[in-house]
DNA sequence: CGAGTTCATCGACGTGCGTCGATGCGTGTG
DNA sequence: CACACGCATCGACGCACGTCGATGAACTCG
């Protein structure tokens, strides 16, 4: 993976968030290449633009990665370890580990190893983008 | 069929136009057991929300539908005919076909058969529920 | 009525995705 | 150091999805 992406000028927004929530966990710096959106109903959407948007729509097209992102976004403390999800969505860990993989390179989630265990935190910004997309016309 | 429309204003969006042309197709068979969204942020997520949020969420997660949805939504007179469909998106006409029909079985869109051509539209009632499922924590 | 147009459906093919058991790697613990 | 634990990766399986050519249904026009 890592293709290179150079559809729009980058993540202002979600650093900008990030530091609004205290006591979420200092992610890592695993690069979220969150592409600001385009605005679906303003202008039509060009070819690149609509496959980046695909993309991350697809992450939130599986309701176990739905519920995953839920449990995260509601948590307490901004953060669940892997060994809390399993149970709530009655999956197997290789496909919770899988779908959070999957959240974590649509930009959606973070992830932070503390110890043994390793912290997953959702990314408000990322799904603000997502937002944006589906604006109404101006 | 017909349950009583006691959620959302997306979904009488979608019985107004429906009931506005009587040889429109179906736009759903008989579902949407939940069909209003919840916040992703405020509450952790059922698994029968899930899987409703998914399949519409699931109706985004392809270019060539992001982008007819872009088409429809910028469309000046609000409708475009699937004959003008085709050649933008660059796919066969059954293939544009198939899209607009996840599309409208989604509720993101109508149609409605005037003549020999059938006119698409958009929803903008719908992408706006969406876009609550995405709504920052209060 | 017959020819042409528009769109949906069908059948088929290839690919990608969700799922799980097994396995590997890194980290604490006795 | 050996063991247990937590998580990611691998391999495999089944199914759904995107795509297109061919066909069919509905409508218009001459």
């Amino acid at each position: 993976m890592d293709p290179s992406i150079d559809c729009c000028q980058y993540k202002e927004g979600i650093v900008a968030v990030a530091t609004s929530s205290p006591t979420v966990v200092p992610t890592s710096p695993a690069q979220v290449d969150a592409c600001c959106p385009a605005p679906l109903q303003d202008t039509a959407l060009g070819e690149a633009e609509a496959v980046d948007l695909a993309r991350r729509f697809a992450a939130l097209s599986d309701p176990v990665r739905l519920r995953l992102l839920s449990l995260l976004a509601t948590a307490a403390d901004g953060a669940i370890c892997v060994c809390d999800l399993v149970e709530p969505v009655g999956k197997s860990q290789p496909t919770v580990s899988h779908h959070l993989k999957v959240l974590r390179e649509a930009g959606l989630v973070t992830s932070e190893k503390r110890g043994t265990n390793v912290w997953y935190a959702a990314v408000p910004a990322a799904l603000e983008a997502l937002r944006d997309v589906l604006a109404p016309r101006r």
